[in-house]
DNA sequence: GATGAATGAGACTTCATTCAT
DNA sequence: AATGAATGAAGTCTCATTCAT
């Protein structure tokens, strides 16, 4: 037998796209860059991947594959709401840092972004049910009538990425910190106000 | 004389290269392709930029400073919040289909990220006076705290963006209905509950 | 045993790569495609062949050899000269279909043209013995002296070879059919003149 | 005004595009040669060629161009037949070491190959109409039918251009002198048995 | 001996920028 | 000041060959 594709190789491969991507954008990051990040030789990128556009794409899949698999398995757990968000918010943000050098890469052409709308109906169906199925839709937005919650909870998470988008990485903890707790404190004021818990 | 022509030429390049950096992106828009559609050599656009960024900035600094000038425009306008807010809406949203095609190559580099970040943050600092100055902030948001207020506007703000730069062109006039729709829906229930006018 | 394993899969490699090089030529054909038409793997066609281009001189070998024995063959039978020289028409040509694709990539290195010189030369020495051994030198090219038939008959069977390289696998068939009978027709009728069979 | 675009670039590129590719033929040739070998950068040929596949075309158009027009030239003389097929014979051969080095670059890709066997059309066509508007058709291929005749011309046509181009450079002048002797030994002889001049 | 992943040189082409005219 | 040809660095991807397994 040869040398295996190796599943490790594979994935040093990603690891080092999703920061070469991150860091750069997807047009200005080289295959040349990212290998030597690997510390393979250029080639190699080829035997895993057929494409740049290829790699980019399998980037994405593995962290959305990621964030799918959390989801889930938040779900299964019981506990109140209030718990089950808030484990909600530390996995989706702690995933987003890992994802946030690659969120501009996804502007760019026009599969990517369809992509991106995609993925946020997702998250954003998600939180909704988490709510509504906890009777507790007006934490949300107040007592605003279906569709304007739903408008407003798309509005909270695009305004999440954008924010984070446009963030520099030296600065990105500060400012999930600050998303983060200006979340709650909405949720909290809004439970004082309702009377709910 | 001549002062009125360079001028004048200055901004036929700004203007064509708004239209290329918005249908390709600032790396896919060649400055060949610019001084085509403005009729010009190549070399004449460094007679008038320095760089392709340095170009890129400019036509950013323009669409901006029209921004800027509506703005203030409005704000010599008397009239009810409802009227003021509403042609805020319709000039900024005019605006942004415009600078639309602009939007996702501001995500790119550092200095680019800053300036959206400040630009943001002046238009969310505009529409909260406009409510405050008219004792009207529980219309945007309810009767959250400030803090929790200018949040929730930011976040709105930055959802918007969102939205608009991972929409496709040709989707974008009805993505923008949508969200102007949904903007003034939200606004209308708040003042039903609150009895705000 | 296990030499006899060796030999037949250094024939299917060779049987892959002439048709490899025949459909795409020699530059375009890969290793690796020739490994995978004879379901191999890439590096074990390096164990029976030290380059791509020792794999290639050993297809037209293995083709030449062929021919050779066909002559041989042919020569070994007896029967009137029309009916040899139908025979080899036949033998030659179908031989020729088949190493067509290969005619091409043998145009492109010193060593190969003097290869192709050299097999060119022997064709013509066995026509012009079969047709003077029969006493029906004039039947070629009609009343010409020694030296003007042979280069004639070097012409015509350079000819051959040119025109069939320049023609389409599609078209092949249909050329050799004309190419065939052009030759008959010639010699036919310098039969008619000259009262010979 | 800028600097012009040269003609005279323009034709030490295309120069230096036949010496490489006949030299190396079509694949192996790279840009980086030619440009090196006219003492360009890299990058200016695409200013005068769009593709490496443009540039071949051209090198092939130039050449043809000045053979049809060398043609007429000789057409438009007076002359007895010799002499104009002599003219003819020089002019060709002169022609054809030029050529040389292309043509085997010209049975590689189909639509190439399709470009060859017409001009060998043409080619045989002039000939054939010298000597049958001389009324000298028998001086050809002796008294064989007006099929034959084109038949074996195409042949001796076809012929040349095969031994030419697989004649090693260096050897190239001698083989064009047995070629055009071994022509003109035939007409030679011919005209001995005929009785034509 | 067989395998096929790894290598890395190198090909074509693009394009921001420069500079002779 | 305007022009646009020239430059040359750089990018993606291919592929013959090597070599660890």
């Amino acid at each position: 037998m040869a040398r295996k594709l190796d599943e490790e190789k594979r994935s040093r491969i990603i690891d080092a796209a999703k920061d070469a991507f991150g860091t750069l954008g997807f047009q200005q990051t080289t295959i040349k860059r990212i290998a030597a990040a690997t510390g393979i030789a250029q080639g190699t990128v080829y035997t895993y991947f057929g494409s740049k556009e290829e790699l980019f794409t399998a980037v994405v899949a593995g962290i959305w594959q990621r964030f799918t698999d959390g989801l889930n398995e938040i779900n299964l757990r019981s506990g109140p709401l209030t718990r089950k968000f808030t484990e909600f918010l530390d996995f989706g943000f702690d995933l987003l840092v890992q994802i946030h050098p690659l969120l501009r890469g996804m502007y760019t052409e026009a599969n990517r972004k369809e992509l991106l709308r995609e993925k946020v109906e997702v998250i954003c169906r998600y939180i909704d049910e988490l709510f509504v199925s906890a009777d507790a839709g007006p934490l949300l937005f107040g007592e605003l009538g279906e569709d304007s919650r739903r408008f407003n909870l798309n509005m909270m998470v695009s305004g999440v990425l954008f924010r984070t988008s446009i963030t520099k990485p030296e600065d990105l903890n500060g400012e999930i910190e600050q998303l983060k707790s200006g979340i709650l404190k909405g949720l909290g004021e809004r439970a004082l106000f309702g009377g709910l818990s």
